[in-house]
DNA sequence: TCTTCAGGCAAGTCATTACTTGCATATTGG
DNA sequence: CCAATATGCAAGTAATGACTTGCCTGAAGA
């Protein structure tokens, strides 16, 4: 059960909060250009060119060329594959986890600590 | 409509293969020690502390010392932020975003490009 | 046609991150 | 009480990532 390979250009796509930044303005509104999507961050256009580079790799975005314009559109579909491989998964296992904590905890004696500080 | 600040450490917590193979151990069998955990990475036991580190710090994980044993627990509570903000909000405007291109294409003559390489 | 506009490419800088090694401290079991 | 075990802390290094600047190319419109 290993890891899908684009999982992790998936996962670090979203890593940003400039690229986050760029799906929100996308998500207002699909299909602009480059130079629009630049006046919504305070980088160089070339900036915002690469972090546009990162999300297509990472199939978030698709390219449309329209002459000497560069559209950009959503692509929600990968945001699909986070929901199946790590949000149900987990969230199935919730009560369980749960349980296993008191089940660990009672077998152990020792709960609170005396020296040890980091919670 | 600006981003929790910590959704940012949530993301980034999630960006590193290493945490999120962490996490499928830890779904695997919770409440593991640190020893136990670095038995399935190759990388020293600090890499591993440091990795638990900013899971702990992006609450994805529990930490409950029992004696000088440190157990680990999964909290997928954060998890469901990112569903609600992300993947279901762009979920919600899949249909709408494959409209909106569409339009923006019949708007504007040209599709396909001559000398426009990429993409 | 020729200037302006939209964007690409390359290389360099600076900060962050992942990981290591060495040593210190607390807990447990004999 | 003492050796072995479980983990923490600090500092250093090497790689990756975010961003810039400068220059180049192709398309549009007066």
């Amino acid at each position: 059960m290993t890891e899908r390979p684009d999982t992790d250009v998936l996962f670090k796509a979203l890593a940003d909060p400039s690229r986050r930044k760029l799906m929100d303005v996308l998500h207002a509104n699909d299909g602009r250009t480059l130079n629009e999507l630049c006046e919504h961050l305070d980088m160089s256009r070339q900036g915002v060119t690469q972090h546009l580079n990162v999300l297509e790799a990472a199939n978030l975005v698709a390219i449309v060329w329209r002459g000497r314009e560069k559209l950009h559109f959503l692509n929600p579909v990968p945001l699909q594959e986070i929901y199946e491989r790590w949000i149900a998964k987990f969230e199935r296992s919730r009560v369980k986890a749960l349980h296993g904590l008191k089940q660990r905890l009672e077998a152990g004696e020792t709960i609170d600590t005396p020296k040890r500080r980091k919670s």
